[in-house]
DNA sequence: GCAAAAGTGTTCGGAATACACCCATGA
DNA sequence: TCATGGGTGTATTCCGAACACTTTTGC
């Protein structure tokens, strides 16, 4: 019995938060087709599954390879998404994903985006392609989520930033104010930052200089795990 | 460019704690490989995926069809498992999947297992088939870390139940003692359980007969979505 | 009455929020 | 020296863990 043929793509909602712009907020990688079905819209990245990458491995590759993105600080699955109807044409399961990139690597002048490719906030969404919306929704909802029991920010923040500029990323990804204070009392005590030692520039109109802190970590880490239900220590 | 053809299967890490045994365990579905590859090699179920059906449906339908479990309390989407050799033979990729069932429904005259198929306490797990051990670990993650902040034990407990029956489930899920004092309160405030006003029989060895709880919803609910960095109220 | 199990109440500590106050800089 | 933003300290509140004590049953 063999099984009938199920194309299969991979798709990432890619965020980032721009923290040159006041206030700073989340945006995700689109691209706008040209082509039907639903030209016009616009659609996540990614493609078909080769015969012998596995799942993200391919995702990395259709990100380089369709919108020219090398720099992902953090991929995560999010879900399948396999409603028989959800795009017209052969049947296609989509295994998406959150991608997360770095501010620094967008300003790499060899990171350029292809003409049909831009960023959009989140809170401005143009007419998305298929059940693509309701990707970005889920994983901002995951993104969010995350931020509140992982160092999964160290993936959205550059690699060096006052506490200010950390507690705008908080805000821009959760999409309320987050106060720098006790973000930097939560986020030390869990050894999730640290203090470079060093000091950056006073802003446009006067101010102390900010102390500098990077993450102590590259990677993602569990640093909350349970909400209640502790195990004894 | 028509993509090749890449099979793809759900698998199912079906849980259940048994609160007839002393003390109960948490324990998966498995069937028996009786052909090769991976003879006498124990399997999660599962099969493989088609053209007019949801994963989600497709795995109730092999839940159904290939270990005879109809009642599945709940049922969520654990991760895609993708690694081009992960088993022999063609290409497949496994949706995984983490279900639960109530011990009502094992006790009903009508649900018999078949032959080649047993219920596995997690700690003294048989030799499992290819990456099935894996999966397995992590649907048990993923239960522990939604115990905390969900009501997802729900699915996991008798309709009907005393607090401590209850504590006796989240500790064989989470692998230690939970209190059931602090239990009923943190359940309480967060309106997951409620009182039936009856009250059950004694146990064998005497004791005040216990106040019966039982949960107020059967769908799941996040009850606590912020560890921390609450939003403003 | 005694053991066993369930339920109630209290104390303690940890952690997050809010906010007042102090510090360092540029103009 | 003043406005601006960053940093430090503190009071409050909430919530979960631990544990002692009381209640209700069977034998």
């Amino acid at each position: 019995m063999t099984p009938p043929s199920i194309a299969h793509e991979v798709l990432g909602a890619v965020f980032a938060v721009d923290t040159d712009n006041t206030p700073p907020r989340l945006s995700v990688l689109l691209w706008e087709r040209a082509q039907d079905p639903a030209r016009g819209t616009w659609s996540l990245p990614g493609g078909v599954l080769s015969p012998d990458e596995d799942l993200k491995s391919s995702m990395r590759r259709h990100l380089a390879e369709k919108v020219d993105l090398r720099e992902v600080a953090h991929l995560e699955q999010l879900a399948v998404f396999s409603d028989p109807h959800r795009i017209p044409g052969p049947r296609t399961l989509a295994s998406t994903y959150l991608g997360l990139v770095r501010p620094d690597s967008l300003n790499h002048p060899d990171a350029q985006l292809p003409a049909d490719t831009r960023w959009h906030r989140l809170d401005d969404l143009p007419p998305m392609s298929f059940d693509h919306a309701a990707i970005v929704a889920l994983a901002r909802t995951r993104l969010a989520a995350k931020l509140s029991y992982t160092n999964i920010a160290f993936a959205l923040a550059p690699t060096e930033f006052s506490m200010s500029t950390l507690s705008d990323v908080y805000g821009a990804a959760l999409g309320y104010p987050v106060d720098s204070t006790n973000l930097l009392r939560i986020l030390s005590r869990r050894g999730v930052v640290a203090a470079t030692g060093t000091v950056g520039r006073t802003g446009r109109s006067g101010g102390r200089p900010p102390a500098l802190y990077r993450f102590a970590e590259n990677g993602l880490r569990v640093t909350d795990e349970f909400a209640t239900l502790r195990p004894p220590p």
